[in-house]
DNA sequence: GCCAGGATCGTC
DNA sequence: ACGATCCTGGCA
């Protein structure tokens, strides 16, 4: 396969004389910040929940740069966590949890709406912090505040899940000058099942900031 | 197979 | 407080 060094023109009949309508990839420099390593996820559940604040979530999808900052996250700390997806072992919908981390896992709930998780920590902890609402920066609607809506808006579904968040097109990535401030820690939203797991602190949102799904 | 329930959201 | 809507997991 013939290598096109700098170069970022589609392979062939992508590319067409106008450019595309809504936010494009930009002709020449890229600022798109370059996601993060898998290090970064290899870590406490918690921490990098925490440290996922701030970041940019990144899709590049058919010529679009969707870019949103994440402000409101939860921790899910694995089979022992009443709340998680894993508490019942491995199944096909949880296989992609108990896999190594920096991988998306994305679900379908009530029927109607798509999560997105980050996988944490070492293969086989099956723990995974969900993405719950995002500032939107480029490439998407207002409607960002919430797991399902935050889906909708970035194009994340099921074909997503698996998919490695250290690479293109769907990553997270750094913003080194975005000041993160002080971070909220509360009960997670909708996980009243979990027995002791309920009331666990476990949510975490930026305090200075208007777009977090519920106060 | 069958069925209860769900890490949601918009509306009543 | 409830319905939409369908996937998931447990059980028969």
């Amino acid at each position: 396969m013939a290598d096109r060094p700098g170069g970022r023109s589609a392979p062939h009949s992508r590319r067409r004389s106008t450019p595309d309508p809504v936010s494009p990839l930009p002709e020449g420099e890229f600022f798109l910040p370059p996601p993060l390593p898998r290090s970064f996820y290899d870590r406490e559940t918690v921490a990098v929940a925490r440290d996922l604040l701030g970041k940019q979530l990144v899709r590049i999808h058919e010529g679009v740069v969707r870019r949103g900052r994440i402000v409101e996250v939860e921790g899910y700390l694995g089979p022992e966590d009443k709340a998680c997806h894993s508490a019942r072992g491995m199944t096909p919908r949880t296989k992609v949890m108990f896999g190594p981390p920096g991988h998306a896992y994305v679900y379908m709930i009530y029927g109607m709406y798509f999560c997105m998780n980050v996988v944490t920590e070492a293969e086989g902890r099956a723990c995974a912090v969900l993405i719950r609402a995002l500032e939107p920066l480029s490439g998407l609607s207002d409607k960002t505040r919430g797991p399902g809506l935050l889906c909708r808006a970035m194009g994340i579904d099921r074909s997503l899940n698996g998919h490695d968040l250290t690479c293109e097109p769907f990553y997270v990535a750094d913003d080194p000058s975005f000041p993160v401030g002080e971070i909220v820690a509360r009960p997670r939203i909708g996980v009243g099942y979990a027995e002791e797991w309920t009331d666990r602190p476990l949510r975490f949102y930026l305090s200075v900031n208007s777009f977090i799904s519920k106060r």
